[in-house]
DNA sequence: CCTACCGATCGGTAGG
DNA sequence: CCTACCGATCGGTAGG
C-alpha cells in the first residue's frame, strides 16, 4: 500500500516530543502573555492541556514557580545571547549592532516568555524578584561598558551621556516585544539593522557639504 | 488671637480637596500600577481608604470602571499634549524635540497611571479594549507623519524606514515608565533633550573633517 | 492523571 | 458608609 519507508508515525522533525513538563511550561506561558500571571488560573491552565486542575500538581509544585522558570529561561537566554559577546575585540559600534541583534532575536524568537518576563517579574516573591532586578542590573551594565568602550575608543561621541545613551539603546531592543510579529515581514536582524542605523546616524539629514564639483 | 487673616482652616494649596471618588481613583493608579489589575482586591483598594470593601460601591460602579477610567484618563492626556501639535509650524527636528519632551513628561508626571496604562490595557473587555487600540494607532500615526514630515522637507535622512523610525522614537519615550524615578536628578525635560539629541545627531564620532587649520 | 474536597478569597449586593 | 451575606472561583491536597 504506502511506501513501507515512509516514516508516517515518527513525529515531524519540527515536532519533537515534547515532556509533558514541558508543554506545560509551553501553555503557561502562552496564557501569562495573553491574560496575565494572576489572571490565569491553574484550571484554564490545565484544560488547555486536557486534564484536570489538580492533575498539574503530579508535574508542577506550584503556580509560582511556572513563573519563575520562564522569568528564568528568558533572563538566561539574554545573558547566553549578550554575555558571550562582552570580550570579543570588535569596535563599539559592530559590537552594538551584534548586541542588538542578538538582544532583538530573543525577544522575537521567545515573544510569549519576553512579554512575561518584562510584564510580570513584579508579582514574584522577594527572592525571584530580587534576582530578576540584580539580572537587569547586570545588562544594564553591559550596554554602559558598551557605550563607554565606544567613547574611550572615539567611535562614539564624547559628549554621550553613557546611562541616557544605554537607556535610549535598551528602550528600543525591549520596547519591540510590544509590537514584533514574528510572521511578519521584518526579520529581528532587519530590525537591529535598521535601528543600529539610526541610533549611529541619526536621523538627521547630513548637512550638505559644499559639493565640490 | 491669631492673625484673622491667616487662612489656617483652609487646605494647603498642594492639598485641594479631592472628592472621594478622585481618592479612589488615585490610590487605584497606584496599587494598580504596583501590583497589577487582578492582583488588587476591592478590600485591598478599600482598606488604603480606611473603609469596607463594600463601602466602595457608593462612589464607583464596579472594578473594571476603575480601570478604563485610569487607562482613558491617560490616553486623554497624551492626546492633549501631542495633538495640539499636530499642525504647529516647526521643522520636523524640533517638532520632534518638543514632541517627545511632551510625551516624556505626561509619562514622568504621571509614572503611575502610565505603568496601568501599559500593562494592563490588555485586560479590558472588548469596547473598552478596541479604544485603547485605536489610540494606540492615532498616536503611532502622529510619529509616522512627523518622521514623513521631515523627510519630505529634507531635514530626515531620505532612507529612512518612516515605520521603524516611528517605532524607535515610541521605544525611547514609552520605556521611560519603566526606569525614570520623578524625584531624580533628571527633569522630563533633560531625559527628552538628551534623546532627541542622540536621536537626531546618532551616536557615532563626526568622521574627522580634514581639519584646514 | 482523576474525583472529591479543603479553606480562603474574590467582586458585588441588600438593607439599613 | 457598615454589616452581613451571596455564589463563584481560587490554589492546592488526599487518596486512589
Amino acid at each position: 500500500m504506502t511506501d513501507p519507508a515512509a516514516p508516517t508515525d515518527i513525529p515531524a522533525a519540527d515536532l519533537p516530543a515534547k515532556s509533558r513538563r514541558e508543554q506545560i511550561h509551553d501553555v503557561a506561558s502562552r496564557l501569562f502573555s495573553e491574560r496575565g500571571y494572576h489572571a490565569t488560573s491553574m484550571r484554564d491552565l490545565a484544560g488547555e492541556l486536557g486534564m484536570q486542575g489538580g492533575s498539574l500538581y503530579a508535574h508542577i509544585s506550584g503556580k509560582e514557580d511556572l513563573l519563575i522558570e520562564i522569568v528564568n529561561r528568558a533572563a538566561r537566554q539574554f545573558d547566553a545571547a549578550l554575555f558571550t559577546l562582552r570580550d570579543v575585540p570588535l569596535a563599539a559600534d559592530q559590537k552594538l549592532r551584534e548586541a542588538m541583534q542578538r538582544h532583538i532575536r530573543v525577544v522575537a524568537d521567545n515573544m510569549e516568555s519576553a512579554t512575561v518576563f518584562f510584564h510580570e517579574w513584579k508579582h514574584l516573591s522577594p527572592g525571584a524578584y530580587a534576582q530578576v532586578t540584580n539580572w537587569r542590573d547586570t545588562i544594564d551594565a553591559f550596554y554602559r561598558d558598551l557605550v563607554m568602550q565606544g567613547i574611550r575608543e572615539g567611535v562614539f561621541r564624547a559628549d554621550l551621556d553613557v546611562k541616557m545613551a544605554a537607556n535610549l539603546i535598551l528602550s528600543a531592543v525591549n520596547w519591540a516585544y510590544t509590537w514584533y510579529r514574528p510572521g511578519g515581514n521584518l526579520t529581528p536582524r532587519d530590525v537591529a539593522e535598521g535601528y543600529a542605523d539610526m541610533l549611529l546616524l541619526g536621523l538627521r539629514a547630513p548637512v550638505p557639504q559644499e559639493a565640490s564639483s
